[in-house]
Order: structure tokens, then C-alpha cells, then sequence
DNA sequence: AGATCAGCTTGACACTGTCAAGCCAGTGCG
DNA sequence: CGCACTGGCTTGACAGTGTCAAGCTGATCT
């Protein structure tokens, strides 16, 4: 009767449901095993515990955030500054789209992070961005991809992206001003 | 007997313990309880729930923010390049010394954002911050201040300020390296 | 046909946050 | 002085969570 071959893969999308509908407290084994019509403990079959669920759909994560910088990227044109601005302006999409999977991904300390699926995607996000800045580099070492890295990230983590900043700012300057901070050369 | 007339800052200061020695998950309204000596619904009394604890732990970990950024400030002499890179690096020792309490502060979704205990501190914050960055203003508006904290909690939240940085990066390259690719002008 | 075994279920346990009820000392009022 | 009251805490219960042990079941292999 069961129209789903792998038990697996419906746990991973009833966890990225759930995460996307109510948030990190919302993402629990019982809830993903009652979406997928299975019994509580049927989880434990699949994935090393809740950490392993959660690996499971950060890897996941990893993948489609890397689409989204490539497609956010080539929709950008040829000018190397444009390719730059959109490839972080894909980052900030998805982190404001899936803020929960973005929490997961960059700062939940219940995911693994030696597990080994989470590396290629994450490296692939890395290189992409990485790729991107490349024409603005003056020095030899990678300090201009970390400072890019750093100010999209933090960008997006301080909230600045949200309709609503958060803190003291009434209303924060685009992303683009402040790149062009760093990009005045 | 007791030498705590007021068990309300026992339990914060249980709390912060929990934090600091297992993690956001060893931090738990039974274990502040048993840890100030009182039964576990006693919490109740002082705090709205778990938020209400895990609030007011953010709001004192945002006083002793400030307090970092502006010793780290102070120590650094009068070169406003020197002062601003004192002010950022006290953010980052903050991050890797106190990992719990940033993450509680700027992450945590369990938090009430909305508490007016917690602007102050945060404000002030803020303000260290955003006075160190105005020798090197160049727009009226805040691009600047932002590229800046976005780039030093970026560099934080990635991690690569503490000694193994993650992913792709074998040796993350000093911050203050990073900060002069924002700073040359 | 019979054994094997992965995949799932059932049931239990400790732990969590939260609520309702009660206890108890200190305080203010009649 | 006596008494009601109230804030602070305890006790006990409940639902929900992750996790483990045991058992069932149906398909596969020999």
C-alpha cells in the first residue's frame, strides 16, 4: 500500500516540513515518524538518533543551498561585480527563506559536523563563493574570500536581510552598499 | 542558613554554569533548580518558563558583552585603526570564551527579543561598536558600521576564530587581516 | 521448506516543561 | 492580640520527548 520505497527520504521531508512550519522546536523524531505513518521508533532504524536526522537534513541543506548560489550566480550576467553581488545575494535568499534549515546548517550543535556527508556539499557552497571572488583578490592567501564570507554571513545572521532588522537599526543599508565597503578598490 | 536572598540571580548564574560546562542542552530549568538548591518548580516563580530564564541569561550576557568591547576598546590605545580592531577582536574572544552565551544572544529562538531588559545592553553594545567605526566613515549613513559588525560576526559564527577553524579552511587567515581588506582606503 | 534477517512495532524508562494544589512564614489589618 | 492574606516555595501530576529492549513479519536465500 505504501507509496514510499524509502522510509529514509520521508523522514528527511517530514523533518524539513516540520522545521519550515514551526521552527527548531517544532523538528522532533515522534512528530517526522507520525508524518511519515510510521511508529516512534521506526527513526531509529534509519538515523543515529535525532542528531542523525538532523545531519541527515543539514546535508540536504548544504545541497540545495550550493543550487541556489549557482543558480543566483549565473542569473547574474558576465560582470565579475555582479556575479559576486548575486552570488551573495542567493546566500541571503536562502537564509531569510529557510532561516531553519540556515540554523541548522551553521549553528546547531546537535549535528554532527564530521559526519562525511555534510562535507561536499558545504565545499561546493564554499567554492562557488570562493570562485566568485576570485577577480577581486589582491592577495595571495584567502583573506578576501573570508572577509566576503564573514560579511554575507554575518549580514545575514544579525538579521539584517529580515523586513525588519532587528536592534538599533531603523532600517538597514542594502547588502550591496555595504559590499561595495569592502570592493572600493 | 542561605546566603542568597535572592534566588532569582542563583538561577541565573546556575543557568550561565549549565551553559558554559555542557552546552545549550545541559541548560534546563530542573538542573538550575537542583543546582540553587530549590525544588523544580521553583523557577516558575521568577521567570516565564524556560524563555523567561533563558532571556534574562541573554540580557547579563549582553552586559558583560559590552563590557568586553569596551575593556577590549580601551586597552588598545588611541589609534583609531588600533581601537577598532581592539574593539573587534574583544567580539571574537567573547564568541570563543562564552560560545553558549553568544549563541543564546544573537541565535536562540527561545528568547524573548521583544523583552525591554534586553535592548540596553544590546544598544550599548552597539554603540562601542559603531563610535570605533566612525573615524573611517566615508557615507552618512550606517554602511559602514554594518559591513563591519556583519564582517566581525560572520568571522565569529563561521568559526574562525577558534583554533580548528571548519570546512575548507586549513588556517583561516588572523582577523585583522580581514578587516584591513574593509579598511584600505 | 526452513532459516535468516532487515524493517518495523510495541512497550517501557528517564527526563523535560508546565500546571494545580497545598504548605508556611511574614505582614498588615481589624 | 488574633486573624486573614499573600508571596515564595514544595509536592505531585501530566503530556511530550529521545532512547533502548524485545518481539513480530514478510521477503530473501539456501
Amino acid at each position: 500500500m505504501s507509496e514510499t520505497p524509502n522510509l529514509r527520504n520521508a523522514l528527511i521531508q517530514a523533518g524539513m516540513d516540520l522545521l519550515a512550519e514551526g521552527g527548531t522546536a517544532a523538528l522532533t523524531l515522534r512528530q517526522a515518524a507520525l508524518r511519515a505513518g510510521v511508529s516512534h521508533a521506526a527513526p531509529a532504524h534509519h538515523f543515529n538518533g535525532l542528531p542523525g536526522l538532523l545531519t541527515a537534513i543539514a546535508a540536504r541543506a548544504f545541497q540545495t543551498f550550493a543550487d541556489t548560489l549557482h543558480t543566483a550566480r549565473d542569473a547574474a550576467g558576465q560582470d565579475p561585480r555582479a556575479r559576486l553581488l548575486g552570488t551573495c545575494q542567493g546566500y541571503l535568499s536562502f537564509a531569510v527563506r529557510h532561516s531553519g534549515l540556515f540554523q541548522l546548517m551553521f549553528v546547531s550543535a546537535e549535528v554532527d559536523r564530521s559526519d562525511p556527508a555534510l562535507a561536499p556539499a558545504a565545499l561546493q557552497s564554499y567554492q562557488i563563493l570562493s570562485e566568485a571572488c576570485r577577480p577581486f583578490a589582491t592577495h595571495a592567501d584567502e583573506r578576501l574570500e573570508v572577509a566576503v564570507w564573514s560579511l554575507v554571513h554575518g549580514y545575514a545572521s544579525l538579521g539584517f536581510s529580515s523586513p525588519t532588522p532587528p536592534g538599533p537599526m531603523h532600517q538597514a543599508p542594502p547588502f550591496a552598499d555595504v559590499l561595495d565597503e569592502l570592493l572600493r578598490a
